[in-house]
DNA sequence: ACCATTAGTTTCCTATTGGAAAGTACAGTC
DNA sequence: GACTGTACTTTCCAATAGGAAACTAATGGT
């Protein structure tokens, strides 16, 4: 019988499924990583900084995702008393958890892009 | 001077940001990364029994994010011939190279939620 | 004949995301 | 007084994502 049971929904599973999803709700977006990976990179951005570094970013998508990035405080946004006035954007320590996370997406993206390289090469050899 | 120079663009972070990109590009949208936990997690699912196992996904989305996981060798897609047919989705090796990327994003994800948690207690408390 | 089950597809709709361009505000430079 | 630079916000629009419901198709059970 067993009707509608769950196969796989383990109570680890399930905790497993939920923080995925809360992962995803606060880094959701085609940008909000890329911000982070970049500061976490380096050292204070500004404003204007990001806007170049973050290639193919505009204001409004930048604007937001760093209110975002303040709001969950994964990012600290400091205004400096320079003329004219710049902010200085750092990746906090709690936003530093996200480091480990953050390497693994990137050494997944450079090794799926070798792989697509290498079936590539070989069809172009084949 | 140094007008528009890029302040952090090595070309290790340059990478690492194409990397971003790139693996997001395939793992992009509510959904994909939950499907790949729940068959990472677990064993080889029908159909039906993902239906069940990722909460709140419909028929539409499910069968659309299958295909492209499949098109990207994450999953693999057997049917096999029982009355009614059924289909087995399994993960495949290449998409067992995500698990740690995986694991690290439930464990973030969990330990968030952990962290929102305290703070309701100590605004509670306090 | 009718319902159930597996595995989808199709249609129609809304919501969210994202982008380009222009505007705001303030201060220093030529 | 015009122009440059920083740091945004606002508006308007297009594209994509996502969801509910209905439908297809094959087969087995009662």
């Amino acid at each position: 019988m067993k009707k509608n049971a769950e196969v796989n929904a383990s109570p680890i599973c399930q905790a497993r499924m939920t923080g995925i999803s809360d992962a995803m709700s606060l880094l959701s977006g085609k940008w909000k990583l890329l911000i982070l990976g970049t500061l976490i990179c380096g050292v204070k951005l500004g404003y204007m900084d990001l806007l170049r570094e973050v290639g193919g970013i505009g204001t409004k998508m930048l604007s937001k995702e760093l209110q975002d990035l303040e709001m969950n405080n994964l990012i600290s946004r400091t205004v400096k008393d320079t003329k004219p006035v710049t902010v200085e954007y750092a990746i906090t320590d709690y936003g530093k958890t996200l480091e480990p996370l953050i390497d693994e997406l990137a050494k997944w993206g450079i090794s799926y892009r070798q792989s697509v390289i290498n079936e590539w090469t070989m069809t172009a050899e084949g």
